[in-house]
DNA sequence: ACCTTCACATACCCAAGGTATGTGAACGCG
DNA sequence: CGCGTTCACATACCTTGGGTATGTGAAGGT
């Protein structure tokens, strides 16, 4: 509490959470800067002080959502054995992730128009498209599916996914999850060798 | 040019033109709103008149640019007799209009984050999701594919090809069309009856 | 003990969306 | 044809909010 630097990264994470709640809740238009530094109990010089614009904290809240999306989503695969059922797994808990506003609204709504579609698309190769494209590979070596060129597919599955994952949050039940994530099984019984 | 319908239908025109070629070249943030107007040779007033607000005129370039999609996706899947190969023809337009960049930044990229996903979701239904979902009905009918529950599948072809033609967009040759093209084939045999 | 660094606070600027009001020409009506 | 009304704009103004320039006091090194 004393320290400098522990002072530092305390108004930091302080500010990210404030920011990441704000942002979620009402869009990134509706927020306003200035209330987000004074809710944690600082002012706006503070806040450009570590983030530099309104834009720069958001890039911040986006980059850690999408992080622990990607963790998430790594995880429920990783808890499944079998090569095919691990990335069934995976893509349900991405569409399972959709529900959470603060993924809905921050990371498929707000961040394209906000950052740019090329710097959202780059962030979120390196948090999800990028595992989503490892896995189809090690599909095609372990011949569960055929092989071919992985990039459009992968492209394919993660606008797919994204898409139904807001629609998803529209109607949270299980019955809708389920239903979604038996059509998105017989969109890849396309790619399966029997 | 004397009447004031006339007039007025004129200037509406011309807003929304001046509207749509900068929305799609800055974007909806980077655009200002008396920049369009003064650029049409008419004042803010002019143009607070006719569409109300900032949002108002984008909204209104959003629809006139998602009805044209759709015309033009359509026409395409006409322009075909079989009904698998016309499907395959219209989703080909669809990816294909991913390159034009007014609907690219405008309909894709902006529209969901300043309208809201929720009237995005709509006006998108109305322009294309609609037809995606008749497509696919036409198609279980005549046998084509498997029945079963259709909006789920709709919802998950909408995203993949949105995300797809945004990724055409950078790489507007045909080879990459033809290769997003077959994957999404690849992806829609698993749902063909043989 | 002294100076430097730096995490903030304070005060200010200005671009841009929105509004309230004015105006003159087209239109309906007797 | 004269006259009041409507309406498509123009003008002037307000307000919000992102961004910046500068000050300040306490922590940290020497």
């Amino acid at each position: 509490m004393s320290t400098r630097v522990e002072q530092r990264e305390q108004t930091r994470r302080a500010l990210l959470a404030e920011g990441r709640r704000r942002f979620a809740a009402d869009g990134y238009h509706a927020v306003v800067f200035d209330d987000v530094a004074k809710a944690v109990g600082v002012t706006k010089g503070a806040a450009y002080h570590h983030f530099g614009s309104k834009a720069g904290l958001f890039t911040a809240v986006v980059r850690e959502t999408q992080e622990e999306l990607g963790t998430r989503v790594a995880a429920a695969a990783d808890a499944v054995a079998d090569p095919w059922d691990s990335f069934v797994a995976g893509c349900r808990a991405f569409l399972a992730a959709g529900a959470d506003p603060e993924i809905r609204r921050i990371v498929l709504v707000d961040a394209p128009a906000v950052l740019g579609w090329n710097e959202w698309r780059d962030m979120d190769d390196a948090a999800s498209a990028r595992h989503l494209r490892e896995a189809l590979c090690g599909l095609m070596s372990a011949g569960v599916i055929a092989s071919g060129p992985v990039t459009p597919i992968a492209r394919l599955l993660s606008g797919a996914m994204n898409e139904a994952a807001l629609w998803l949050a529209q109607e949270p039940d299980d019955a809708s999850l389920d239903e979604t994530a038996a059509a998105l099984e017989g969109l890849l019984a396309g790619l399966r060798i029997p």
